[in-house]
DNA sequence: GTCAATTTGTGAAATCGTTCACTATGTTGC
DNA sequence: GCAACATAGTGAACGATTTCACAAATTGAC
């Protein structure tokens, strides 16, 4: 009826086990997860669901995991992803700057949330906030020099992390994987319709 | 040099858009997100490295999204999603309950934030701490019948949302999408050695 | 023109997660 | 036996993010 964690914890070592990874392949010659899925054999789910609850499970832990790695890269430069992310979002604007908004559509944050990270990256002096001359109730953001210099390490940083993630997947795999994950996306902001859709 | 949001914001009607959803489909037949490509392409980012950005970044938004429709529809019964996700550890362990460490390790968080969670399901009175006859530092988590009642409704709410936001998917579909998250999964742990791995 | 509705940024408070330090207990080597 | 070390749970402090409420400024309908 149950499984015990440390029943799964003991398989370790399964037979199809990938050296270097703790994943192994099934069958049909896919990768999965069989700690995982010793687990959830135990919770008496409909068949049907078992490969869905896999899928949306390794896709969001993949993700986290990306995003940890960047995270863990950058922190060489003492610059957290999302501030990273808001330089960057800023710098494409050049000397002109940005309104806070767009920024927090581009971060797929709340426009509150940007203010901190505002505040922290100012703080910092990687960014400085201006008036805006067009709309009195705004303000503009504008990468220093030092924000701009932060930025380009930034950048080349994050690059070889993401190299580094995704030099496991052929061109074909990625573009499959695009594909993948938006289908899901579009079904899933159907079913959660007021969350921010965010393009960073 | 930059494209302002403005300019991608009013891409929101391209040609190749798909009714119902905002992604396009590319020359080979693959979905992605013009408005993201539009923003990206004005960053001076080098070529290869868009796909790249492109996947994991539809990856991580996906997997964000679909658990946001977890906890959407898991709402009704005032449960968060993290929560009927212990309930539903918790459950597997049947009457004889559990450990505190386990649990953490099934949600893939640290054991301080497992014991935050307890005293939230304690305060609704859905699982109950008791002393551990075998080792007197641990306490075993066990769930109340209003506990294992709302686990089961949660287990209809929750299969009910996967199904809607699976259903996009056939089931090789679904096998390429944790077959190619895992690949990555892989690659990224290895970026980020210290990173818990989750069970759930 | 004016007034209502919307938008922009931010303070305050809440949520969810983390790390660090600590106590109490178990385990192991000798 | 016992010292050294590891493990289980939790308090305290912190960080990122959200929601709510608000003031100031803009926009739009008439």
């Amino acid at each position: 009826m149950h499984v015990l964690a440390k029943d799964a914890a003991t398989a370790d070592t399964g037979p199809g086990m990938i050296p270097g990874t703790r994943f192994e392949v099934d069958p049909s010659g896919h990768l999965y997860d069989s700690k995982f899925r010793a687990i959830l054999a135990a919770k008496s789910i409909p068949a049907e669901m078992l490969l869905s609850i896999e899928a949306v499970r390794c896709m969001v832990l993949a993700g986290k995991t990306a995003y940890a790695s960047f995270e863990e890269a950058l922190s060489e430069i003492e610059v957290t992803h999302q501030q990273f992310r808001t330089l960057l979002c800023i710098d494409g604007y050049g000397a002109a700057g940005t309104q806070l908004h767009p920024i927090a559509q581009w971060l797929g944050v709340t426009p509150r949330n940007v203010t901190a990270i505002m505040d922290a990256l100012e703080a910092q002096g990687l960014v400085e906030r201006v008036a805006d001359p067009t709309d009195r109730r705004a303000i503009i953001a504008r990468l220093t020099p030092a924000g701009r210099a932060k930025a380009q390490k930034g950048t080349r940083i994050h690059q070889a992390a993401l190299r580094r993630v995704t030099s496991a997947l052929t061109d074909d795999e990625k573009l499959q994987l695009r594909h993948l994950s938006l289908k899901l996306l579009a079904a899933a902001e159907q079913a959660a319709p007021d969350r921010r859709k965010a393009n960073g």
